[in-house]
DNA sequence: CCGGTGCGTGAACCCTCGTTAACATCCCGC
DNA sequence: GCGGGATGTTAACGAGGGTTCACGCACCGG
C-alpha cells in the first residue's frame, strides 16, 4: 500500500489490479504467514472483496507462486547480470553481488521473509521450479566464492553462500531502526567482512 | 525421532510421552510451517492419534507456545550465563557467544527454524512473552558488542545482532553438507569477521 | 441501441482441522 | 481383587476459509 515493494510491479505509477493484488498480499504474507492470509484479508486491502481475486488469479496458491517465481528470477538475473558487468576481479564480483543482495533486501524486506518462509506451502511442481532458480542463484554466489577461496571446495563455498544470505537478509529483523544509506553500509561491511573471512 | 533436537527433553535417555510430542511437532513445524502441520501429523509421528495429544497439551497453540517460550528461555540463560563466565574482555565475550549460538543452532536447525517463522501464529500473550525474552537476549549481544565497538550506538549494535544471527542460523539451509566441525568452525570465524568489521 | 466482455458482489458449498465427548484399557495403591 | 487415574481410540461437532455460482453493471465496438 505505501511504498513498501518495487520489485513485483513493472509499472510503479499506476500499477494494474493485479499488480495491486500481488502486492497487497506479499505484505500480508509476510506479516502473518500466507496460511494465515485469508482471500478477503487479500481483497481487502485492495478494496474489494474476497471472490473478486478470482478474476485475476487461479488460486490462491497461484498468487503465492507467482511471487516467489517473480522474486527467484529476479534475483538470478540481477546477479548474473552484475557479475557479468563486474569484470574478472572475484573481490570485485563479490562486492558487486553483496550490493546487489543488500539493496534487493532493503527494498523488499517482505518479499524476503515470504521467500524463504512460505515455499513450504507450494505446490510440488511450482516449489520445485522456485528450488531452481534459487540454486542457480546460489551457484552464483558459489562460483565467486571459490574463486575469492580457491582452497576451499564446493560444499564450504556453498555454506558460506548461506550464511552470507542470511547476514543480508536480516533486514526484515532490523528494518526501519536506523537510517538505510547506514544499515546498507553497515551489511555490506560485514557480509564483506564474513565472506572473506 | 532420531537425533534431531536436543534442547527439549531435560531426560534423552527416555523422554516421556510429552516430550516425544513436543519434539515431533518441533520437526514437523519446521519442515511444513505449525500452520500447515495438523494435530493428526503430530500424533502419527509419535505413534498416536490426534487427539490423544490433549491428554498432555491444552491446544495446538499451546504446544507452540510452550517450544518457543523454551527455546527463548534457553538461549537467554546459556547466552547470559556464557558472557558471566567468559571474564571482562570484550572479545572473550563476543567469541563464547558466537560460540553459544553456533552450537546451538547447530544442535537445533529445526528449533531455529521454527523460532522466528511461527511466532505469528501465536496468542497475543504468548507472543509478548516470547518477545520479551527475545529482546533480552537480543540485548545480551548488543551489549557485548557496544564494548567491542566503542563508538557505535545502540541501534547499530542491534542491527549489527540481528545481522550475526541471521548469519549463524543459516544452518537450516546449510545443514549436513559439510561435517559438524567444520561448519562450526567456519560460521565461528565468519560470525566473528562480520561482527568486528 | 445492443450484445459481449471485464470486473465485482453476495450467497452458498464443502472440505479441512481443531476440539470435545463417550467409551476402552492398563496399571498401581489399598 | 478392585477402584481410579492416566492414556488412547473412534465418532461427531463446528468454525474457518478457499472456491464456485448466479447475477449486476459499466464500458465499448458495430
Amino acid at each position: 500500500m505505501t511504498d513498501a515493494n518495487t520489485a513485483l510491479h513493472a509499472d510503479a505509477s499506476r500499477p494494474s489490479r493485479r499488480e495491486q493484488i500481488l502486492q497487497a498480499a506479499a505484505q500480508l504474507f509476510a506479516e502473518r504467514g500466507s496460511r494465515a492470509v485469508g482471500v478477503d484479508d487479500v481483497g481487502a486491502a485492495v478494496g474489494v472483496t474476497g471472490p473478486a481475486i478470482y478474476r485475476h488469479f487461479a488460486s490462491k496458491d497461484a498468487m503465492l507462486a507467482e511471487m516467489l517465481l517473480r522474486i527467484s528470477e529476479r534475483l538470478l538475473e540481477g546477479g548474473t547480470a552484475r557479475v557479468a558487468a563486474a569484470g574478472d576481479d572475484p573481490m570485485a564480483q563479490l562486492r558487486t553481488l553483496i550490493a546487489f543482495q543488500v539493496d534487493f533486501a532493503l527494498d523488499n524486506p517482505a518479499l524476503i521473509t515470504v521467500h524463504d518462509r512460505d515455499l513450504g506451502s507450494l505446490a510440488d511442481e511450482d516449489a520445485a521450479q522456485v528450488r531452481r532458480l534459487q540454486r542457480r542463484y546460489v551457484e552464483v554466489w558459489v562460483d565467486v566464492l571459490g574463486r575469492v577461496h580457491p582452497a576451499s571446495d564446493a560444499a564450504t563455498s556453498r555454506a558460506r553462500a548461506h550464511a552470507v544470505f542470511g547476514l543480508v537478509n536480516s533486514t526484515p529483523h532490523s528494518a526501519g531502526r536506523l537510517p538505510r544509506r547506514r544499515t546498507a553500509a553497515l551489511l555490506a561491511a560485514m557480509a564483506e567482512a564474513a565472506a572473506t573471512a
